[in-house]
DNA sequence: CTGATGCTTCGATAAAGGTCGAACTATGCG
DNA sequence: CGCATAGTTCGACCTTTATCGAAGCATCAG
């Protein structure tokens, strides 16, 4: 019975309250340093050093050197999409570590994941593609369609700029708050940095809460066929 | 940041080496009983017993009593597909399975539990019934939704004389050779009535084996969706 | 009833690992 | 160069928790 990757290593990894609390500030997709990392998590800098080096190690995190300074990402979309999942069944058990406040609902309605867009409205965006069949469901694959591409170029995305690249261009990832699929890949991040060019939505700073202004709600609406609420 | 749902304490529950190998044994969809899983696990019952009421508390996993057995599966979908993704980014791949039950491969196929189907055939219903929403999970109760007592009438099962009688509609049973859930309940009976009137079945006297016919074996399968292995 | 089996609870033990103070290295700034 | 800042390493606590023996329930078979 030793077969099988190994679970409980990667698995401890997350479990730690302090390493979690990093985890989930990287899914706002930036690079932190250390310091800040200690500081949000609330242990000192030796002790985030010391799980930051952890995480490297089992392949979690990405470290960058810049100077003085030692920037952590996550490693890659797959360390998103896991977290995203164990969110997903973490909220599912009820088990959230705060009463839901306002920040919770603007959580909610639109946040970032890793590097794309997720929360109820990216679910929604997600819904229309699918229905629209501007992308089709082969097998367990995303595929963009040639109508979907030709909306894609529609929005100013480069297309074969992102089919270049090594990272799959199209990938469902599971939105814990709504339980039903968004868009992520390269494609999806393409997205979201459109709405940004476009300041149909602003970050709103130490968080992962998305922002749309009036104008880009509307826009985003029309774009996608989403009835106002 | 101390948003979100608590990531830690779920990865924590998978995060313990005996833990972790119980969940592994688990993906096969087999429930498991808390020895069987001790054994397995490497550990003493008592702290498999242990560790199999976290998981249970952390809502991974559902029990079933049956007798004095304690039998436990994963409590659902979503956690298959988190532990999926654990072990993807775990890296490496690993399956495993156990022969359980009788060694006889016409009872493991179908055979009569109490006055209803068992089997692999009736595991394969039990999804299918589950998968087209005829049959909800409420808690621990089976639910006949309005489209699968539509299907049920569409069947010619009389619904009104088993509503009237005092045992349960449906019922969930634990099948000892696929150790997944079948049909039981006076709905379950009825269906396996209602298959030897149409004489897709016959009951092999002196055991508890049930024969298809040819084309009863057919007609089941399209009923069901069921794929020809 | 009695004995056997499956599982749970309790308590003591021991190992693991998170934590921080202090000392150390490395980089940047005047 | 000296000094400040960012991060790492080391060592010593100390909380957490996995573990198993022993005893206690619950269920089943005679």
């Amino acid at each position: 019975m030793r077969e099988g990757p190994d679970i409980a290593y990667v698995s401890t990894l997350i479990g730690d309250p302090a390493r979690a609390n990093m985890l989930t500030l990287l899914m706002s997709g930036k690079a932190l340093t250390v310091s800040e990392l200690a500081e949000e998590a609330g242990v000192t800098i030796q002790t985030a050093s010391s799980h930051l080096s952890k995480l490297h190690t089992g392949g979690l995190l990405r470290p960058r050197k810049q100077g003085r300074h030692k920037y952590y990402a996550l490693a890659n979309e797959d360390v998103a999409r896991l977290l995203e999942g164990v969110m997903g069944l973490a909220a599912g058990v009820g088990h959230l570590r705060r009463r839901t406040g306002p920040k919770d609902a603007q959580l909610r309605h639109a946040r970032v994941c890793y590097n794309h867009l997720a929360g109820a409205l990216a679910t929604q965006m997600f819904d229309s593609l699918m229905a629209k069949r501007h992308l089709v469901l082969k097998g367990d694959d995303l595929i963009l369609t040639d109508a979907g591409a030709a909306f894609a170029r529609d929005f100013d995305i480069e297309l074969d700029v992102l089919h270049s690249a090594r990272a799959p261009l199209c990938r469902e990832c599971l939105d814990w708050s709504e339980r039903r699929s968004h868009l992520a890949g390269s494609l999806g991040r393409a997205f979201l940095i459109r709405f940004e060019e476009l300041s149909w939505v602003k970050r709103v700073e130490q968080t992962r809460i998305v922002s749309f202004s009036r104008s880009g709600d509307e826009a985003f609406r029309k774009l996608f066929s989403i009835e106002r609420p």
